[in-house]
DNA sequence: TGGTATACTCAACATTGTTGAATATCTATA
DNA sequence: TATAGATATTCAACAATGTTGAGTATACCA
């Protein structure tokens, strides 16, 4: 910080308001501006979509629906209907599992594996385009910060979720 | 910063790019998170209707429907179905313009703007539940840095939406 | 007055999401 | 070995959102 205040160590209210304002105002415009980017043509992908193929690539081999319906935070039956949708594009397969027949697993397709990348590469550009005028310092301390910010998501996360199966 | 490093004046790609990542596993997290915020049976908003709303709650008096469109990012068409059920739950009012009856103005009931102050409060609980452990000067910090990101996002918003008018 | 532009709604369709029922398969037990 | 119950997924019916293109009403200009 560039000047010494009288700060308590506790978190005052009126910073973290302000960050529910910031947070509120900046969600909306990434994911708008995210679902225009997926909608050109050479992706032509929905953000529900996008992200259930990304968990897909993210995932080494096959993936079990429900699984992938947890890890995506959809309902199974949502995403039957996104995996059909995904399948028609030849982006995932479908198949059963070996030993146990109730099970469908799902896989990315090099089709896939290369969409996403594509996808992230475009996306690197708009970051770039958006932060790449601030100070290397700033960047720096901005990722430390959102670690700090996913890890107290994920937490809440957590909690709500044990709460549902309470 | 903690460590001395022998940091470049420019940006290194691979802090821009873990930025990338990071933003994109908040982004879901939050947004999936938020809905089901909504969706507890006191709100009872989609995201959209949410948005729709806290624009008009912070819009002095009337809004037009094209600039509620462009504001919130939908298109006219979809609008007028969003505000229709926001109409049906009685949180806006809709009137004609006075001197130009094409124009059809919005404008949020004391009732919908009790609903947006109920909801910023849940989320800023549960903004303090995920961020509170972290120190003053930290969220302080993170508050500046967020500014610079929605200056950055509002930059390249504008220039594709230039692009998309020439 | 007539023609064109503007503001909005409507219609038809695709995608996503919900809930609850249906189907297939596995597992444990009598 | 039947079979009852648990588990994994899909299907069906519906609501909300989003797109595009057509339709309607109003304003403005010549």
């Amino acid at each position: 910080m560039t000047e010494s205040k009288l700060v308590d160590e506790m978190n005052s209210s009126s910073t973290l308001d302000a960050i529910e304002q910031m947070i509120l105002r900046i969600s909306w415009l990434a994911q708008r501006q995210f679902i225009q980017l997926l909608d050109d043509e050479r992706f032509n992908l929905t953000l529900t979509q996008f992200y259930t193929l990304l968990h897909l690539a993210q995932t080494n081999g096959e993936c079990k629906m429900s699984d992938l319906a947890e890890a995506t935070q959809q309902s199974a039956a949502a995403l039957t209907g996104v995996v059909d949708r995904l399948l028609d594009k030849q982006l995932v397969e479908r198949t059963r599992h070996e030993r146990d027949r109730r099970q469908v697993m799902v896989q990315v397709t090099p089709r896939g594996l290369a969409l996403i990348a594509e996808i992230r590469q475009a996306r690197r550009e708009q970051i770039h385009a958006a932060l790449g005028h601030l100070p290397a310092a700033d960047t720096e301390r901005l990722l430390e910060l959102l670690e700090g910010v996913l890890v107290g998501m994920s937490r809440i996360l957590e909690r709500s979720e044990a709460g549902r199966l309470a």
